[in-house]
DNA sequence: AAGTCGGGGGA
DNA sequence: TCCCCAGACTT
């Protein structure tokens, strides 16, 4: 009860004012949680006003096409998160007559919204007493009770989820919630948190032990692997571009992007444009094949390297389907593809 | 239980 | 560089 009091108060004295706090309306709640998952509060945070701006109830969300919302949501990452958002939405207006499920239980059958996610929306909306249990709360329970459990297993979750529902202020769930996650964010910090200020410092275990900087233990690395992307922009004699939809599993998918040429390793740029000058497209051969840059771009995901290079394809006659960059522009693509149209390419041609 | 899915920022 | 971020879903 001391842990919840001075969280609290600590809370209301340092919280940050952001948007979807102060409203119980679970639409931009729920729309906060899905923006927020794994993604910092102030990378977000635009993309949140953007979308409310855009869309300001669920209804507007639900009757959009998926490529608006795919284009709003484009240079934050996890691009299932706005598929499942766009689903769930046209699930609530359409089926569940624009009303949220009105519990934990019945919110974690929602596309998109996990234990997390429906916690979040069941305390903020509903002052339901369940606790959310993110990466935020996991550091600050393991260091203030000194749990030194591997917090990738999943048996640990279990565990850490119990402690968070043992230490939740069934009172003030919505406030106790926002309070351990602002705490996480702002104070007991992954790296170096200034202690010595902690409202906390005194019943801290892991401060007692000396094992801050330890907490929490978490084994698992993902392993990087490395892709190498060739772009190929087809121009044709309108100056009318190629694009296409990524279909089926993996990165990206449902954005689009130029006709790709993937390589199982680094290509020369004499070997790239040597295969490229032996492949046809729509029964065409290109009249002239030129690089576009002299460095590859390296793009970082978390488990991805991706080595890029574009490369520009001239045609003496119209190919099908192409597109005029003003229709290109209005379509949702990879960040890294969008950075390289709008800063190098099409700006000057 | 492990793998997949994005992009950015802080130390 | 490495790690983490208001995680969820698939295999």
């Amino acid at each position: 009860m001391e842990f919840s009091n001075s969280l609290i108060h600590w809370y209301l004295q340092n919280k940050r004012d952001l948007p979807w706090r102060n409203t119980t309306n679970p639409y931009p709640i729920w729309l906060s949680e899905i923006m927020l998952q794994q993604t910092r509060v102030a990378q977000g945070l635009p993309y949140f006003l953007s979308f409310t701006d855009a869309f300001p109830t669920i209804f507007d969300l639900a009757n959009a096409d998926e490529e608006q919302v795919l284009k709003l949501w484009q240079g934050l990452g996890y691009y299932s998160r706005a598929r499942n958002l766009h689903a769930t939405a046209k699930q609530i207006a359409f089926e569940l007559n624009g009303e949220f499920p009105p519990s934990y239980k019945e919110l974690l059958k929602l596309k998109g919204v996990g234990e997390y996610t429906a916690a979040a929306i069941a305390s903020f909306s509903y002052n339901e007493p369940v606790a959310v249990l993110d990466g935020n709360v996991f550091r600050v329970l393991s260091r203030y009770f000194n749990v030194d459990s591997d917090i990738s297993l999943p048996k640990t979750k279990t565990e850490f989820q119990q402690l968070a529902q043992e230490v939740l202020d069934k009172k003030n769930p919505a406030v106790f919630n926002q309070a351990i996650m602002e705490f996480g964010a702002l104070q007991c910090v992954p790296k170096n948190p200034d202690c010595n200020s902690c409202v906390l410092n005194s019943s801290c275990a892991a401060l007692q032990h000396k094992k801050v900087s330890e907490l929490p233990v978490k084994s698992k690395k993902t392993k990087v692997t490395n892709r190498y992307l060739n772009y190929l922009i087809l121009k044709d004699s309108d100056s009318n571009y190629i694009v296409q939809k990524r279909e089926g599993k993996g990165i990206w998918e449902n954005l689009y992007e130029f006709p790709l040429l993937e390589t199982d390793f680094l290509l020369s740029e004499k070997d790239a444009i040597d295969q490229i000058s032996k492949m046809q497209f729509y029964n065409q051969k290109p009249s002239e094949i030129l690089i576009l840059q002299n460095e590859i771009t390296l793009h970082k995901l978390s488990h991805q390297h991706l080595h890029i290079r574009f490369f520009e394809l001239r045609f003496a006659s119209k190919l099908p389907d192409s597109k005029p960059f003003t229709a290109i522009e209005k379509l949702p693509f990879p960040i890294v593809i969008h950075n390289f149209m709008v800063s190098n390419y099409f700006n000057s041609h």
